[in-house]
DNA sequence: CATGAATTTAACCCACCGGTACATTTTCTT
DNA sequence: AAGAAAATGTACCGGTGGGTTAAATTCATG
């Protein structure tokens, strides 16, 4: 019955606000940071609770147990990053700039989203267990595979790229990068000291991870950036 | 008596081992395994001394509580895959073929350390807060510094490297590949299938790896691995 | 306004688990 | 043999923290 849906949710009477939504946002914030920040296991409900601006019998009313939220903060961070590379349009430009400014912007966008990247690692110490249930992910990820396919296409149809250029290769080579800069700037730090993750030496590493890609694919690419400083 | 120093640990007189030694190994192996497992938090110790030939009481009699036991198990591994990579000589190579074993080497060695790979995760969700501790490990990842700047230096001297080819970087490019090709493969595998995983795909994948990463040091690199198959 | 469903509060429970107390056994030294 | 020191066994503690119980409040609807 009755189509429209329910009466617009923003009606608030009187002193509570019966905003489910809301609340669930509010929750789902606060614990994303402290999923990111401490893992699964090492999240402690009762903090999360506290630094809601509800209590933690809500939490358990929302979303059933903590892993019911790690799931549900897993899908919004996902959908999240893949909606900030949807934004993203190489439909106009000659391939190999497209190509260019996907790995600029994958890069910037992991630069971007430590919350992501972290939730990852924590997804990857689980085996991808919980990711492995979502429905949703899945096809999230469609669309950047989907993005360099037609870049591939178009490459190759020009003769620019090499026939053996793979979207979803691409896509691991360009993921390794980004991912790694962000998830292991900690221990690569601690390791060899923080040379490479100061602004100048960070945006030299996105230019020569470019040219490596476009090196890659790109038949007779002559790299400019190692060594050189370069931008886009 | 005896020569050799201490009476061979092997001779049992009655009961008791009396090999500290022997029951700290016992203990870090399966400490290992846990931690990689389940992270620092997740990791049980009462579990780990189930495991163990001894008892959780002589877990804190010898590491004295948890952290302890993690930051060593933390020294040792990283210690492991050093030494596994100081193993490998590639003094006597053309610049060239040495990068390239050396970019083969990591991936395999990365490839075949899936403890290490997690702790070192584990690490980075901690911001490398123990790692930070340690003494040993800044100066066991020295070598292999030194021996890609041995390379470099051999590279350039002979006119085939660029001159803005920088050891720091490449250990940075040629670890993010061999990482993250373990890191995130269980989350990879679960977005976009586990195509890439496989036997062949991973050899592939090296010999591109190996490819790009020569083609931004080498000047005048042709790559050819890149769609098509290629063995060290 | 009565009713019932949705939402929220406060107090509570209790298993798990990191860590310890203390006694005991074994080995080493002399 | 004796005593010190190292190594181990056993039993326990207590707080932390995930999860629950039951009752109260709010809102939509008739």
């Amino acid at each position: 019955m009755d189509v429209g849906g329910k009466p617009a949710p923003k009606t608030r009477k009187t002193s509570w606000k019966k905003d489910p939504a809301a609340v669930k946002e509010d929750i789902l914030e606060v614990a994303t940071i402290a999923f990111a920040a401490h893992g699964l296991s090492g999240a402690n409900i009762n903090e999360i609770a506290a630094k809601t601006e509800t209590s933690k019998r809500m939490i358990y009313y929302y979303f059933g147990d903590k892993e019911g939220l790690y799931c549900q903060v897993l899908e919004r961070v996902y959908a999240s990053l893949r909606s900030s590379e949807d934004k993203l349009n190489v439909a106009g430009l000659d391939p190999v700039a497209a190509l260019r400014r996907l790995v600029h912007a994958t890069f910037d966008a992991h630069s971007n989203a430590p919350h992501f990247i972290r939730l990852v690692m924590i997804e990857n110490i689980h085996n991808a267990d919980y990711l492995r249930k979502s429905e949703i992910v899945p096809q999230l990820n469609r669309s950047i595979i989907v993005k360099l396919e037609e870049v591939c296409a178009r490459g190759k149809a020009a003769g620019q790229f090499r026939e053996g250029a793979n979207a979803l290769q691409l896509h691991w080579l360009i993921s390794a990068f980004s991912f790694y800069n962000v998830s292991n700037k900690a221990t690569f730090s601690a390791s060899f000291g923080g040379a490479l993750f100061g602004r100048p030496a960070q945006e030299q590493l996105k230019a020569q991870v470019a040219d490596m890609v476009l090196a890659a694919v790109v038949i007779g690419y002559d790299p400019v950036a190692w060594g050189a400083d370069q931008s886009d």
